[in-house]
DNA sequence: AAACGTAGCAACCGCCGCCCA
DNA sequence: TTGGGCGGCGGTTGCTACGTT
């Protein structure tokens, strides 16, 4: 069986798309539009396949897109609905004016990921990645936590050396936080440097590192319940020698500034965290079926529930009540705009 | 200066859902 | 009701520029 294929790959150029081939494209769309992509290269006298010719319209031609770096608002609103819809890029790039789901799927794939990773968040849940651990921790016995945390000091290892050692940190843990959207504590004193330096010589500090990371990772692990609440985010310290890898299971606090994760939204399991299953399910938000279904509308005009909302999340459509809480206009709940 | 590694970006691939005959 | 065509989407790949050793 199989699918045919949408154009003959044999007849058809790819790679690299030349200023001509762009100026036919672009001039022959400026007088048909786009009204059927399988005839357009044709018409246009391209020997290019029509999804190609739509790719190249859609990411790169198109007279609105905003070509060049991403805005601090921009990557904000990035993280912030990723942490609701996942990897729909589409999605997001519709609330980005002259971005495409190409810029937003690369800039995330690029850029944030790492910058969440940077500042311990795991970029699949939006959770710090120690308070994943501790979370995990929670439901083994000590022997299974103790080799949870030898995996994980395995499984984290470069990235903690390389971060702890190896290189700085070329952009500011606590206020980059802010700047994407995550409400973070107040550095620690003398931890409110613009950009941050760990380690100086990365050969002589690796074992110690290791040890100490070792360390705080077990007592993390076995010490859930006695991880301090409240306290400041403690990544930025991670070289220090204070138990800041214990602190740092501790997510963020809630505040009225930008838009955070909160007990009300998801429902508090009673562990006294403010995360939930519902926020951490997988990179799509997929509690299976349709849960990760943006509603299609929220709420009509007069505050009445309209038909055909699908809901995120599980019991409670996280839309209809968090909007103020996500800090996010309405428009940005309701993707069909 | 050359080799190697990495990051960023553009483009491709294949699947999916919608539309229409 | 069904099946084909088409567009949209997300994941992945490949190329290029830049940085490091």
């Amino acid at each position: 069986m199989g699918r045919i294929p949408c154009c003959e790959k044999d007849n058809v150029k790819r790679g690299q798309w030349t200023p001509e081939e762009d100026n036919k494209l672009s001039s022959y769309i400026a007088q048909h539009g786009t009204r059927n992509w399988r005839l357009i290269p044709k018409n246009a006298g391209l020997q290019r396949c029509g999804k190609s010719c739509r790719l190249r319209w859609t990411n790169y031609l198109r007279p609105d897109l905003k070509h060049g770096d991403f805005s601090e608002s921009e990557e904000k609103t990035i993280v912030k609905l990723h942490s609701v819809v996942g990897n729909r890029w589409s999605l997001i790039a519709n609330q980005l004016p002259g971005r495409t789901d190409n810029d937003v799927k690369n800039h995330w794939n690029t850029k944030l990921k790492k910058k969440l990773s940077g500042m311990g968040i795991d970029p699949v849940t939006h959770k710090p990645f120690s308070h994943l651990m501790a979370e995990i921790a929670t439901t083994l016995a000590p022997p299974q936590v103790a080799h949870l945390a030898e995996a994980a000091l395995g499984c984290f290892k470069d990235e903690m050396l390389h971060l702890l050692t190896k290189s700085r940190i070329d952009f500011p843990l606590h206020r980059s936080g802010v700047a994407l959207g995550y409400d973070m504590p107040p550095p620690p004193p003398g931890g409110n440097t613009a950009t941050v330096y760990i380690g100086s010589k990365p050969d002589d500090k690796d074992d110690n590192t290791l040890q100490k990371i070792k360390f705080r990772l077990s007592r993390a692990m076995q010490e859930p319940d006695t991880l301090p609440s409240n306290t400041p985010w403690a990544m930025a310290s991670a070289g220090e020698t204070s138990d800041s890898f214990a602190r740092a299971c501790n997510p963020f606090s809630a505040s009225a500034s930008g838009f955070q994760y909160g007990p009300s939204s998801f429902g508090n399991e009673g562990d006294g965290s403010p995360w939930t299953q519902s926020m951490c399910t997988g990179s799509t938000c997929t509690g299976g079926g349709q849960q990760d279904r943006l509603p299609e509308k929220v709420e009509d005009g007069d505050g009445e529930e309209a038909e055909g909302g699908k809901a995120i999340g599980t019991e409670s459509n996280v839309f209809n009540s968090d909007c103020v809480l996500w800090g996010l206009s309405d428009d940005l709940m309701n993707p069909v705009v």
